[in-house]
DNA sequence: GTCTATAGGTGGATAGAC
DNA sequence: GTCTATCCACCTATAGAC
């Protein structure tokens, strides 16, 4: 969510956004962010007061953006398999109008393993994730969803694809086979498109018609 | 893959291998590789020469120890669906056995954006990806799996739901309900089972009987 | 092979002029 | 608000004794 050309306070924001994501919180300095941003790397103090202060900024702001925008997209939708549709949408957007995103709550989750997580970022999350539970839970009931499935891990299963194609871009693009290691943007809507279907496919309950194709050998909530 | 009691090399890589994990490359001093493996830290430039070799080290140990145990694993087994099977208990069984692995590949996968990434690293990780690429791509032959699904995006979608889980393993745990972030291996296998059974649904081909029950809307190569 | 001591460099942070 | 100058801590890496 870049500034177009905002005060000194939000440049500093942008560069260090940009930087943290690419390089992770250690390896960016101070001195590298105020170049970045074009300002001394003195004036992050009179702003931010410590390095760590700066990144929780970021964080924050980024977190609100994506607070936000979820709110808008996931809104008003038609059925359940709508707002499956809807959320991997809205999830595909919103990483690519900002790169840092995906990158910077990932790192926040490898960094932070059980240790203290901002609770600001778990809780804007888990309320987005439930409302994708809820709307499973919606689809089961309609009978249009398969009951065996657990809402919590089918959730689990729609949020990682996405993450995870924008997470390990560069990868997927050699696997996929494109030089140079640049996913393009047509692809990265192809795989979206895909993400939905692959997940509703898994979801649908088998037609009225035809009977359950498999029945689940043990797991999946007996 | 942890040496019992090793050299004092090995004690030195098992340290770095966890400190790299946990807290990243840049956030690792190489005093605290030393403290950690029992050793004086200048002694891992007696055998690693310096901090980036011994990084590289660490992280060719763990794809050797990862392409044998794919290599073992995904050999023999009974048909596509089997397959995919065996490739999700695989992944499970490698990350669970060494929590590490995730943890290292996803930091040099957001570290190493569009940059150098370490080729041996990429290769191997492509090997088993085409085989999993391969088996579903049996399966389509075969008329098990459907065919407007792309075989490559198919992959990406079953590798990223173990391991998404693995990585955001504590924030998982708190969507899941569990007090204090710890995600018992029990649900690690629950989800497993789950992860394995949403793919074949998703790649399953409509029933002889029943026709197909949604036609691809637009995407998912044509 | 393993340790002590230390050089050399850099990063986070502050004081204070403008 | 923004910049200059600088301090102190700490980190990588080396030299060299044992």
């Amino acid at each position: 969510m870049p500034t177009v050309d905002g005060s000194a306070r939000d440049q500093i924001l942008d560069a260090a956004e940009q930087l943290f994501a690419r390089q992770g919180y250690a390896a960016t300095t101070i001195k590298q962010i105020g170049t970045a941003a074009g300002v001394n790397s003195a004036l992050l103090y009179y702003y931010f007061g410590d390095k760590g202060t700066l990144y929780e900024e970021v964080l924050r702001r980024l977190i609100t953006h994506l607070a936000a925008a979820a709110g808008e997209r996931l809104g008003a939708s038609g059925g359940p398999a709508d707002g499956v549709r809807a959320f991997v949408a809205a999830q595909v957007e919103v990483m690519s109008a900002n790169p840092s995103l995906p990158k910077l709550l990932v790192r926040e989750m490898v960094d932070h393993d059980a240790e203290h997580a901002q609770r600001f970022i778990v809780e804007t999350i888990a309320v987005v994730f439930r409302r994708l539970c809820d709307t499973i839970r919606d689809g089961q009931r309609a009978g249009i969803f398969r009951r065996e499935v657990r809402p919590e891990f089918a959730a689990i299963s729609i949020v990682s694809q996405v993450v995870y194609l924008f997470v390990a871009r560069p990868a997927a693009a050699l696997l996929l086979g494109h030089r140079d290691r640049a996913l393009p943007q047509a692809t990265v809507r192809e795989f979206a498109e895909h993400a939905a279907t692959f997940a509703l496919a898994a979801l649908a309950a088998p037609d009225a018609r035809g009977r359950a194709r498999r029945p689940p050998p043990s797991g999946d909530r007996t």
